[in-house]
DNA sequence: GTGGTCTAGACCACG
DNA sequence: GTGGTCTAGACCACA
């Protein structure tokens, strides 16, 4: 399902994060489509399931899933645009961090420019 | 010298190395200038000396500043602009991890485009 | 497991990341096995932990082993043969000093290549 | 007069050390010949006296070079060809951590042994 | 005075 | 139980 790195340093269930909410974007998985129980999941990716239930848990406080009870975890509807500052200003500094790495590989602005356009695309919709 | 958070996960002598390259880029550490000392940097921030030397010598592994022995440390004279195939994926990672953040923070495209010719404007050096 | 000399001038953690490289080429710690853990190897070796944790992070810096989450510290399964060039001018630098040295001792061209050659044969693995 | 590294981990009086073993065996320095005085070679290669002197010193409990009160320094006639046990082991253990770091770069045998030929070669002489 | 190493002991996130 | 970080304090080599 999502191709995880289990010697990358940001946590496992960090990175089903990210995927979860990357695949979302992508169209890969639709709004209020289910998702696979933990257990499953757990299984399809022979990880340890208590990972798996942190990302879940991780992403329902990111309103990016609902758990509804009995019936099992769905993409949210919509995903939320409310600008939160916190996490306005931990944005920025990602994208700084990313911005000094890559002027220390010797990129230039346009090529910088160029990859995030890339990006952009990658991820379909322009909502 | 550098505002450092010490509630975020980031630890801190990643922080450090963080605003040492960001400053770099800025033009407020100069090339070949003289860094302060750990001890002296220690004091000044108030944070264990060993943290300052770890960051050191996350830096110097970087290349981004050099030892001399007995002298001090300094800003290196040249940073290489080798494009390393696995930093340039990783780089790749992290900005795709901010767009998706981004998209689910409500921001447009041209929004996200706006935020890092911004960033590139501020890093371009005051000096 | 490694011997160590306290005495030597090389630090501990270095002496360290020499022998399980050594080793590694010897056979005696086979690709993919699982390294005893930071804890384990310092009691086991009667050093402080924080100088096994060096040595392993120079190792995996250096991409002889691989540490996965929660899981241990485990002998990298590819080393690559990348010629770094700077790698080996040192190397060069390092076999250039053991001449000088060996000259010095009174040793002759064919003592050094055969000593060359024991060391070559004692590596190439005894499994 | 010597190129040395203050950027290097192996200190500046141990570079000088070795430069002036390998410049005798090339002949560059002749047996018998004046050293340049402590004050003359500091001045010359704008390094700290004291660490001249101390490679002058390290030179001299090797019987490298002699000292001669009132008329300085001079190469010494001889190389003393006794085959210390101890400095034996060290330029075994020497050769092995480069012979190990030869592997991790990916060398066969045979560009060892070409390697270190080649460097026999450069040093003239086949004593 | 400079950085480098080591020990001891504590706390934390992750799986 | 695994590694990662941080603090405190000590000792050492080098220039």
């Amino acid at each position: 399902m999502f191709k995880i790195d289990p010697r990358s340093s940001t946590p496992i269930y960090l990175q089903i994060v990210e995927k979860v909410k990357e695949n979302i974007l992508k169209g890969i998985l639709e709004l209020e489509e289910k998702m696979p129980s933990v257990r499953e999941l757990a299984k399809m990716m022979t990880i340890n399931p208590n990972t798996i239930q942190k990302a879940y848990a991780e992403l329902e406080r990111q309103k990016v899933i609902v758990k509804i009870r009995g019936k099992g975890t769905f993409v949210s509807a919509d995903y939320n645009g409310k600008k939160d500052e916190e996490r306005m200003k931990a944005l920025k500094d990602l994208f700084k961090k990313g911005i000094v790495e890559a002027r220390y590989l010797g990129l230039k602005k346009e090529e910088v420019i160029n990859m995030i356009e890339n990006i952009l695309e990658e991820l379909k919709g322009d909502k």
